[in-house]
This record gives C-alpha cells, structure tokens and sequence, in this order.
DNA sequence: TTGAAAGCGCTAACAC
DNA sequence: GTGTTAGCGCTTTCAA
C-alpha cells in the first residue's frame, strides 16, 4: 500500500543503471545485453513498478489502443464484432477501447470527442449517420477512422460493412416463392436504429419489386426492440391484420418473441404464419422451431476491420481508404419452411 | 486533414493570452472572465483543438476513468451491471474504461496489468478469484478496488456482490415443496466461470440438506455455457437418467435450450419435468412456458458499485473498505409450476 | 483575473 | 551497449 508510486528512475536507481537502460529493457526490440535485461525486470517486479503509459504516450506521441463504439454493449453481434476485432488486434500488442452510443448519436459524439483526447491509434465506429461535429472531428483526427456495420453513401475514412436494405431480398424472395403473399415487417422504426430502418425500407422495396403490398409494418417500439417487444407487435399483427401469412422481423430477438407470442396463442409456425429473423444469433438455431435467418457475419466484420487497420497503421501516412463489403448469408430455419412441405 | 496536432499554445496564440487561461476556461470551476472564455472556446472549435488529457492525467497525475473487467462482452447481465455503472459515474464526468477476460484469470492478469499503465482513477473487477500477480497488482495499485459479482471470503479491496452459492436453496426449497424428488443440475462444471461452480456446489449443500440425493449433476461443456449446450445437456440428461423430474440450470441460456430441447422431443415442460435457471435474463420471461429463475440484480451492482466509487474516490486516501450485499430474488416462472397446478 | 516557470514520467535523438 | 539532454502538452505553483 505503497502510497508513492514507483517509476522507473527508481528502478534505475536500484539496478544501477540510467532510466533510458530500463526504458529499453521494456522494449522487445532494443539493445540491452539480456543478463542486464533480465535483472531490470526482476527488479521492477519486485519493486511492483508499473509503466507509465500515460507518459510514454505522450512523450512517444503515439498509443497502441483503438477506438471503438457500439450501439449497445448489450448485442451479441456487435460484441462479437469487437471480440474478434481485439483477438487480431491484441496479436499485434494493440488494445481497445470500447465505449457505447446507447443508439444515440449525440451520445456517440461526446464518446467521440472523449475518446480523441485519448489519443487513440484509430478510431471505429458503428454506422454511418452521424452528427456534423462527429464527422467534423473524425475527419480531422488525424488517424484511420472505421465505419462498420453499414455501406454509408458518403463514407468518412474506410468502411467495412453490408447493405442492410438488400440484406432483406433473400428473406422476402424466399418467403415469396414458397408461397407467402401476405407479408408483414416487424420494427426498423425505432429512432436511432438506422440499420433496422434500412432493412424496413430494403423490405418495401423487395415487396413492391415484386408486386406484393408493403403496407403490413408493425412498429416494434423502443431501441433496441427486444424479444417482449417482438411479441407486443406479434399480438398487434394477429389482432390487426390476421390475415397475413408470413412476416419478417427486424432481428432475431423480435422474431422469437413473436414465435412465443405465437406458442402462446397455439399458433402454428410455420404452418398458420411464417417468421423469419436477422442477425443469426444463437438463438436462431435453437428456438424450436429454428428461425429462418440473415447472418451478417459480425466476427468477419470485426476481424475485417483489424486486419485493415493493421495493414494503415504501419503507413506513415493515411494514403487512401478501403471499402471491404461483407456478403450476408441466408440461413434457412423451420420457422418459414413452405407449406407443401409440412 | 492537417497532420500538426493543434495544441493548446496555438489557440493561446490565436487568442492572445497564454496557456494557462485557455486551460483554465477549459475548466468549469476556475477564474477567466466569461467574455474570454467564451472566446476561446469558439476560438478552440474553430481551429479544431481536441485537448490532449494524456498530457492532463500525466502532470495532474489524475484521471477521470475507472477500468472494469467483465468476463465476457456477449453476456447481458454483466453488460447490465456495466451500463448501470456507466450511467451513474458519467453523471460525475467520469468513463469506464471495458475490458473482458474471457473467463479467463491469465487474460484478467494481462488486462490489469495493461489498465493499470493507464492510471484510472479506480478499478473493478468481476468476481473474487485471481492470480496472485493480479492480487498482488491491485492491492499495490493505490487506487480504490472493487470486486463484484461475487462475496470473496478474502476480499482486496471493496466488494458488491452476492452468494453464488446460497442463490441455489430457493430454487431447490421450491422444486422439492411442490414435490419434485430427482433433482439434477446442468452446468457449473467449466473452467474459469467460478460463479457458476458456486451455484453448482450451492445446488449440492441444499439438496444433502434436504437428505435429497445430489449425484444428478451433468456437465454443461464450455465456458460460458449457452443455449446449445443446455439442449446437449438435456439430452445426456433425458437419456441417462431418465426419471428426472426436475432440472436447474447454471443459467436461463441454458435453461432455454434445454426446454427447447423438451419442445423438439415432446416432453411437456413443467407436467413431466420443471425447469429452472438463473441470472433472470430477457428469454426467462419470454419463452414458453416462461422460466423459473434467480434475479441477481445486475444492474443493482452496478450502480451501487458506481455510488460507491464516486463516495471513496472523494476521499484523499483508502480509509476503509465496503462491503455491499446484494440479494438476489426468486422469480417464479411456469417451467417449475407444480404438478398439481396443472 | 492572468501569466511565467517548472516539471509530471517517459522516450527520441544523439553522443560515446 | 549505455548514458545525456531535451521536451511531449498539459497543470501546479507561485507571483503579479
């Protein structure tokens, strides 16, 4: 309980060496005869000294941690977008630093402002609507920035990310031509979820290209919609259009509470409605029955972003940005199998 | 994309006056006139001046974040007790700083040992099990330590948390009360998640209490066990012991799985075997039937671990160490309705 | 209310 | 291989 801290003059001091010998004995990379090495670092373990990488930071005028926000910490897909990002990160010595928006974008740009006083080695961030000053700061931070999650029209730095619109064709062409007519969207209402409006608005567009009424959208309610949500609007859907024989949600969360919702009321799924999801979270592919699926690949999108900053960081400078597009995969469940099959 | 940083000497320029008053109208609380601060501000915004608080935290050798360690990022009670206590320090202009383990002791020791260079003003940490470097880095650190999700019997510093263990008897008082007999347990058995091995041994004192028989326990396979293990679980269970007529489970993930596993196999949940979980997490309340679980208050923890912090870091030093403890609650669900109920 | 000087702990740059 | 000097951008301290 020590209450001065320790630095390195003092190891110094007691290895009988100057700091700039222990300053390299930390160093993978430098010149310090390995007998001499080991000795600084026993002795700094013993006297319990931590580096300073605050000072190092600011003397070195650069840091090995990134930046990097997410809509909620409470996601299993944007968590694993960041798990995989950090496992390829941290093989190169690098850390995040993660903070979340809360679906919000006035919360993003104070993150943002906070985050750059930290003097990250780059910055990642979670879609691409944001507000002029966060985009005024990120264009002048000076360092790679990351848009994922999204295909913004009008991108800030690189981009690594899908089209949450044409994500939906897949679902809508499958449920069409297994014999749906009668289509409902769940959610892609709730301000600030701008991935779930888009998949909305890619719905109305598959819907009308087919010539199939696009009329059939359920609000889901508050950002993020949840499973009890899903299920709020199951019972409005039933009670208010319940004709309707097929309907897709904004993500899997709400497709299985309105697959509950539908347990519940001794609905048969698929047989008196099809559900179908997005997202392939795990509980997709356990739900009983399983829920047919768009899996947008959140490890990729994670590791993706890595191995880009990876590659940029190593540059002196930023020379151009790079667009990686991640192809979202259609994954089949029981919850949308055709009727002539059951 | 100016690459010079701007710093606080060239707004002072811009300015006119020195940097010491243009540090100072970045503070609330000091003595610049408001017309120049004023002026300096929308001076500051103007050149894009982002403040550099590597520099501040190094010479006020002070910092406005706390590092926190969670097990796992995908998991929605520990993002709970995260999002509670970020709600209450940034109240009080501070951030966390979010690190995860993987259930991991070597990772946790890696990620102490990273936070600490970093110099936060305190550090919380996810249960009560530890290296001895990572003991022996925390109780050196000179900052406050909290220990949460957990009661350690040799506690560092301060501790919020609850009794793993004891969070099991009113489960199993409810099962054997409506006349369950054949208790097995699923999970508690991975390496790395302590808390779940506490459950697990809670589950055994409370049924040998009982003079019930504790030997049906069924390994739940890796950490952190999820849905698709509980259904795996379930099936060794259904096929091994057959004449279970209850389960308790380390988690609702795999308590859900494990009813979906009942759902795929025809196994009417709760007429031929109740189900039980833990943690209180969204599906408990969503699946059908809904699951009978343990609510630990995540985001009680964290907040009460926030209120805490913002109560000892005003102190000058460490004088004492709290202990807050927090008591779970039983929530009925219709996976353990009796028999006789239905 | 404002400014000048000093220095937080470390590392870049250069010397030997 | 090792040491010396200077200084990163800010805030503490003291003076005016």
């Amino acid at each position: 309980m020590t209450q001065r801290t320790v630095t390195m003059k003092d190891v110094a001091r007691a290895a009988g060496v100057s700091v700039m010998t222990v300053s390299r004995a930390f160093k993978a990379d430098s010149s310090v005869s390995a007998a001499k090495r080991a000795q600084i670092l026993k002795l700094a373990e013993d006297l319990g000294y931590v580096m300073d990488s605050t000072a190092a930071n600011l003397r070195s005028q650069r840091s090995d941690f990134v930046a990097v926000t997410i809509p909620s910490l409470n996601n299993a897909n944007f968590a694993d977008t960041v798990s995989a990002m950090s496992e390829v990160l941290e093989k190169s010595g690098m850390q995040i630093l993660l903070g979340y928006t809360n679906y919000d974008i006035q919360q993003e740009e104070r993150l943002v402002a906070q985050f750059l006083q930290r003097k990250p080695a780059a910055i990642v961030v979670t879609g691409g609507l944001h507000t002029d000053r966060t985009r005024k700061l990120l264009a002048n931070a000076g360092i790679p920035v990351v848009q994922t999650w999204d295909l913004p029209a009008d991108p800030i730095g690189h981009v690594v990310g899908f089209s949450n619109a044409l994500s939906m064709e897949p679902l809508v062409a499958h449920l069409h031509t297994t014999g749906r007519q009668r289509i409902a969207f769940i959610g892609g209402d709730a301000t600030g979820d701008t991935r779930g409006a888009e998949r909305r608005k890619g719905f109305i567009q598959s819907m009308t290209a087919r010539g199939l009424d696009a009329n059939r959208l359920i609000p889901g309610g508050q950002v993020p919609i949840s499973m009890k949500e899903g299920a709020a609007a199951m019972a409005t859907l039933l009670s208010d259009l319940p004709d309707t024989d097929a309907v897709i949600c904004v993500s899997d969360l709400s497709a299985f509470g309105a697959l509950s919702e539908c347990a519940r009321r001794g609905i048969a799924v698929p047989d008196d409605i099809a559900i179908a999801g997005f997202g392939a979270y795990e509980i997709a592919g356990v739900a009983h029955p399983t829920i047919t699926t768009i899996n947008p690949h959140p490890r990729r999108i994670g590791s993706r972003t890595a191995e880009l900053l990876l590659m940029t960081l190593g540059k002196k400078a930023i020379v151009d940005t790079m667009r990686f597009e991640i192809t979202p995969d259609f994954v089949l469940g029981g919850s949308t199998a055709s009727r002539d099959d059951i």
